[in-house]
DNA sequence: GACCAGGCACATC
DNA sequence: GATGTGCATGGT
């Protein structure tokens, strides 16, 4: 893409993409979790970690009846380690979940809503100055568990953005965060499916620097 | 055995 | 302010 694309251009060009992102994987229906408290603890468990890592962490707190905040909340340390071992980084998620409830306990007696209820900002900031939640983490209880309309960005949407020129370089969370919230009309429902879809391709389509396209691993067909 | 996967905080310069 | 490093499991 030409540096001198419109901001018009670049809009349109962002809803291509996830027309033909949507046309191709189809829903994601995420977040895969069957409560909003679930998914908070997913976000802090798949950091840096891939989601079926994460998934077998979930099952092993669901199969102790634990994915309630009261519950969560009441056990040890070490029981905490140990049951979200398979996700990795055990020890630092351990204490990054613990400070999550902390959090939730101190400020909303560990119910959601309560977070849910204050405008998106101010409880962006209030997770931010959790201990173990930075950007990403943020975002996607936001987005995910709260339905606050936040894009999430990750390693796939900035490399997503470099390959398509819509940036030079890499750059900080917040400006490529503000990229998608400026081109995409505000909306957690498209939000939620884009970022879901920008994860799909980042796992399933490669770049063939011969030909300058994209392919899908599955059929090895160009795309984009 | 190397590399990767849906980050984050902290140390050091 | 930029850059480097530790954290850990499980799949390919």
């Amino acid at each position: 893409m030409s540096p001198k694309a419109t901001d018009a251009r670049k809009g349109d060009i962002l809803r291509a993409i996830y027309d033909k992102l949507f046309s191709t994987f189809g829903p994601q229906h995420w977040w895969p979790a069957k409560t909003p408290f679930e998914v908070c603890v997913g976000a802090i468990l798949v950091q840096n970690t891939n989601w079926q890592n994460v998934t077998r962490a979930i099952e092993n707190l669901h199969r102790e009846g634990l994915l309630e905040f009261p519950f969560l909340q009441r056990i040890s340390r070490e029981r905490m380690k140990t049951l979200i071992r398979p996700a990795g980084y055990f020890n630092v998620k351990a204490t990054r979940l613990k400070n999550f409830l902390d959090f939730l306990a101190q400020n909303y007696e560990g119910d959601l809503k309560g977070l849910s209820g204050k405008p998106w900002p101010l409880a962006r900031a209030e997770l931010l100055s959790v201990n173990g939640i930075g950007h990403e983490t943020a975002d996607s209880i936001l987005l995910y568990a709260l339905n606050k309309p936040v894009f999430v960005v990750d390693a796939y949407t900035k490399r997503l953005l470099l390959r398509h020129g819509f940036i030079e370089e890499a750059q900080d969370y917040t400006s490529m965060q503000k990229f998608f919230m400026t081109h995409i009309h505000s909306d957690p429902v498209v939000y939620n499916e884009y970022h879901a879809l920008i994860v799909q391709w980042g796992k399933r389509v490669r770049y063939d620097a011969r030909e300058g396209k994209e392919y899908l691993l599955r059929d090895r067909k160009y795309f984009l």
